[in-house]
DNA sequence: ACTCCAATTGAGAGATCACTCAATTAGTTC
DNA sequence: GAACTAATTGAGTGATCTCTCAATTGGAGT
């Protein structure tokens, strides 16, 4: 870290054309505090979202369940997967998790649903790929 | 594949209350469509864009970035994650890559700026863990 | 051209992940 | 309660990812 506060030094006083250790200990704490604007718990949840999103199996999942805009049975999404059940429920487990699929219990069968959450993602994730 | 077509014969013989071959078929090809809903070539660009997001050190960087407002400097950029000066220059080119951040030579500095892209997902992000 | 330094690249090691198999739980029907 | 089957769980393995180290590229100044 030292090493790397020598160089922000030089880039200060590139930027500024002059800089003592008080400029450089300002940027430095303006950067931690954009790092930590938000909470950590906040960011760790927002990052086992994506994480649970970052896997094509769950991807696939999440997408039909958004496109089908109904609740699909294990057996259903099954159709659409290449994994094995075990495979499958693994998957749906850490969807869960997310919060991106609720389940349900109906009968001998299991349902799952996409929540709002996976249907904005998904959303906008489009809109994201459209764009640009 | 058999054995789940099987299962899925008896989920809609239980939900229709018969079932005959057509039936299955019928299903299991709207269950398709469901999938390929959107081309495959857009799921895959979707799926770099999420799993660009999907890792602490990189998601760290796009949030920093997005809460910067302002290109920063790969040395400063240094001060908010954990990692070597090599492991950042990775995880900013996989950025790149995922069209999540955009770079800029600014003489002997280089400068990263949040794209459009970014600013979106990591506010629509925080959106979601908000409501719920 | 030579030096200095910011940043990137490639290779390789360790950590993490996703999947399968086998065993298990749990709901339904008889 | 026994049989059947839908779905989950845990363990283990192969694949993938992320990081570091060492070497390299490329801009700026002398």
């Amino acid at each position: 870290m030292a090493q790397a506060t020598e160089r922000l030094r030089r880039y200060l006083d590139d930027e500024l054309g002059e800089c003592r250790s008080e400029d450089v200990d300002a940027r430095l704490d303006e950067l931690g505090t954009l790092e930590a604007a938000l909470g950590e718990a906040r960011v760790d949840a927002e990052l086992s979202i994506v994480s649970a999103l970052a896997n094509e199996t769950r991807f696939t999942l999440v997408r039909t369940l958004v496109a089908a805009e109904e609740e699909l049975c294990v057996c259903e999404l099954n159709a659409v997967t290449d994994v094995t059940e075990s495979g499958l429920s693994h998957a749906l487990s850490k969807l869960v998790d997310a919060g991106l699929v609720s389940d349900r219990q109906d009968g001998r069968w299991k349902k799952y649903r996409a929540t709002n959450r996976a249907i904005t993602l998904v959303t906008v994730l489009e809109g994201c790929v459209n764009d640009e």
